[in-house]
DNA sequence: ACCCCTAAAGGTCACATTGACTTGAACACT
DNA sequence: AGTGTTCAAGTCAATGTGACCTTTAGGGGT
């Protein structure tokens, strides 16, 4: 009984996802999800949260984190049957993991990178990987999730750039500004301002207290050519 | 290591669950949702089927099957540590299951009549069902399955009937019709015909090949007054 | 045959939403 | 002051939606 993570961030204009090399048998020397065994008196989400911080040095507590589903073919490790189930973590812009205990170093792997060089994960990770990307990119539709990649404050571009990253699509500025903030509850003026390094200030926003987008914010059509 | 189910059919106009009473201890006498262990070399889907078939007598291959997620909280199972993947199947008008061979028996019970009377099933399986609940109600929204409750061969009102059941509110039926007919790959056309009791035959559809609805047929709003 | 009832099928119309585009506002820099 | 950049706000045609109406194709009764 494990729990693996597919946790993602953004660097930059780059969606993100944290790889460890694996120091052990199996797929030694392999990149994989970080996660590790259940301990026995703690929640399954409890157990995600644990081995957040001991393979990355991060702090949960800040980040969304939800539960992506149960992976237990009796073929998926070696040693035997293992079953997993898989967390999905996102966060803001997310330090440099610490090299973590063991033999292994963690580190931030570009999606784009992995997917473009064909890297495949060790055990059936890099299928996690698909299923948590999907999950990323469908839920930005339907649930303001968006705004865990970003700071507590943050502008509508900050937004904006979430959606146009994740989705790897460009979005029209002006329909996205429209839409945000004519769906109830999805993010609230804090009054404040922001000087970006050139044009006009921009205000800033924080989560709202929606749980789901009515309407949704659908990623088709809608771009500008 | 478990699995569970969540089995939804449809009787007439109302959203049944299969529940089991519960023939040992824990939870004796208790209703629960079928299920039941692991077994090594089998894929926790094959689990499914074969619980599936075991304690309700419905071969599997017929009905739409879809993992919902693991539930593991330490204290879920007095017996001790009992992780189960819970799993959502849809079926047609299935028959009244046989009694099983355990000393419990299995059987529909409407959705709404738990709700109503605070049903409180074994272990947290009133989690579970509530879980699976909302995920068919919003998978309807976006994708076909809502034709895994019908015959392969069924027309646009019994397709409707499901979204109205499911929904719990009524749907205008020519908006409705507007809405499958225009979204491709939702339905097609046998070419058959079906009498009604009393009024004009109905054209009779099939399940088309969409994987995911778009647009999707939201629930929000739309219903005559 | 005829009329009536019912449900399916198809159409109408006002209104909301959407994508694409344009205009105006608020800064920094030269 | 002039220019460039970004945020903000507005315009407009096309599309989608909800509410409602009309026509069609049966069966049953008289």
């Amino acid at each position: 009984m494990t729990v693996d993570l597919a946790i993602f961030t953004l660097r930059g204009t780059r969606l993100m996802v944290l790889l460890i090399d694996r120091g052990l048998e199996p797929f030694l020397g392999r990149p994989a999800l970080p996660g590790g065994y259940v301990q026995k008196g703690e929640t399954l989400r409890q157990g995600a949260l644990r081995e957040l911080w001991e393979e990355a040095g991060i702090d949960g507590g800040l980040l969304h984190l939800e539960q992506l589903g149960a992976y237990g073919d009796p073929g998926r490790d070696p040693r035997g049957r293992v079953v997993t189930v898989a967390y999905l973590a996102l966060g803001p812009d997310l330090p440099a993991p610490v090299g973590g205990t063991d033999a292994h170093h963690a580190y931030w792997a570009s999606v784009e990178d992995l997917d473009r060089d064909g890297v495949r994960l060790a055990f059936d990770h890099s299928e996690i990987l698909a299923d948590a990307l999907e999950q990323v990119r469908r839920k930005l539709e339907h649930t303001p999730v968006a705004t865990a990649f970003c700071a507590a404050e943050f502008t509508l571009s900050d937004l904006r750039t979430v959606y146009e990253v994740v989705w790897g699509q460009p979005l029209d500025p002006s329909n996205f500004r429209r839409k945000v903030l004519g769906t109830a509850g999805f993010v609230e003026p804090t009054g404040g301002q922001r000087m970006p390094s050139t044009g006009r200030p921009a205000a800033l926003y924080r989560t709202g207290n929606a749980g789901v987008l009515s309407p949704p914010l659908l990623r088709m059509g809608g771009q500008p050519a």
